[in-house]
DNA sequence: CTAGATGGTTCATTATATGAACCATGGGTG
DNA sequence: CACCCATGGTTCATATAATGAACCATCTAG
């Protein structure tokens, strides 16, 4: 691997909500020795993606982060658009919404509203979802070409629970179903207890950028709750990817269009 | 340079506003051989940091920069603080306001509300604002340290125009004035026909973290105006500080505290 | 068909990243 | 108070990854 990936993957390592984030810590979680570590985080300190605390001498993700964001923010205004949409897909469905875009392998978490019931999930903004284990990266998946799922299938599948599908027949048998049904649903595969269902958000060539997702305590689910949620999730990406791009996607592309 | 620097200066140059961002641009912008260039970009794309246009071929700031900057102002909320501030200051004063936080040797600028005059200036967001020939910058060196102050001025120079200081006793001098006066001016030191009054945002320590200004076309300027914006940008600057940390710091702040 | 752009690739050379062992500091404990 | 050991930080010989000149592929304009 480069080192401009490694020292990526630490931005990773500090996006995750764990307190203290101290040089053995980074080094730990990254696996890399302390020497490398830290070689990485002064550099990317010194252009301002990583800070460090002054006296407790944590290091945190840097300023440079937000300016950088909020320009791609600018020319691309996912946030914007998908903010509005996913409160009112949390409204509607009485259950935590939230958006991500893909990138770097994964679904990036963007946009997240909790539900106001007591017994809630929360995603956290900054997580990145797994493909294969999440409905967000289960409906990208499903809207991609064929390629693109192998492709995401060959790598390694980590497992979170007893319920993670890791076998790639599994999890392409769950993008297919995905596919077909319009939206996807994850059954407890990364987090115990939780269910949830997604679309995708495709751009002007029908190819996905992202997914907009309900999740809701096991407790509170049904196969009528996920029928009528899918649906919600459904309108919503087609929603956001209209705002986006100017036009609604249909439903199925016209092949002469 | 390590490499990892020069990963990260790409996403500056991906920044500019240019208009086409072909590789062979990006190479001869950051000064890299083009195979270079591309390796470091392809390595960016596979962590999100970089997009690639699927038919131009063009490099963009990738989704994951959205994510981080969520995650960032999630954790240090500057935005969410700084722009009501910037919009009341644009209103209260008739003339382009903006917030930045210093990062990566220069300031970042993240908020920005240009005035709704005809002739007016425009601060991009995520611009990098060079420490000794801008307002904001040269606010944030007049309550920094002596030792950062010297650091940032043994470094070479930009010119900009025929305007610039380029020599660093000059610039000290700026520095000393913005300290004695609470504000600090630019006269059109990097954009001709460009006045700016700037103050800084202080943290707990009463260390800076980031500056708040207003800019304005010269031919509105006048001594008495820019006493008025000044007098508004160390309000502004308080008051984005007070909110920051939670207290507002005293302008001389009592050494037994 | 050619000329001149562009993006992308190769591989021998060279510079850079690496990590085991080291030092320095500070907070906690018997 | 002295000791311990966990922490952040540094060194330098070695191993590895970055580099760039020259290359190919493709596209567009004339």
């Amino acid at each position: 691997m480069g080192t401009v990936s490694k020292a990526l993957a630490l931005l990773d390592i500090l996006s995750q909500p764990g307190a203290r984030l101290g040089l053995t810590d980074i080094a730990k979680a990254a696996g890399y020795d302390k020497a490398t570590t830290r070689r990485l985080l002064v550099e990317m300190k010194s252009q301002g993606f990583v800070e460090q605390d002054d006296d407790s001498r944590d290091y945190r993700l840097g300023p440079a982060l937000l300016a950088l964001g909020r320009l791609r923010e600018e020319r691309f205004p996912f946030f914007r658009i998908a903010q509005p949409v996913v409160r009112a897909l949390a409204e509607t469905s009485g259950e935590s919404a939230h958006a991500s875009e893909y990138g770097g392998g994964a679904m990036n978490s963007v946009v997240s509203q909790a539900s106001d019931k007591t017994n809630r999930v929360i995603i956290e903004v900054g997580q990145k979802l797994p493909l294969h284990a999440t409905a967000s990266g289960l409906a990208f998946l499903a809207a991609s070409p064929a390629t693109v799922v192998e492709a995401a299938l060959r790598k390694p599948l980590a497992r979170f629970n007893d319920q993670t599908r890791t076998d790639p027949a599994a999890v392409a048998h769950l993008v297919a179903e995905a596919r077909a049904r319009g939206y996807s649903q994850s059954d407890q595969f990364k987090e115990t207890g939780v269910q949830s269902v997604a679309a995708a958000i495709l751009n002007a060539h029908h190819l996905p950028i992202g997914a907009i997702a309900i999740a809701m305590p096991s407790v509170r689910s049904s196969p009528q709750v996920l029928a009528r949620c899918g649906a919600l999730v459904c309108d919503a990406a087609a929603e956001i990817s209209a705002r986006l791009y100017g036009a609604v996607p249909p439903r199925k592309a016209p092949r002469h269009a």
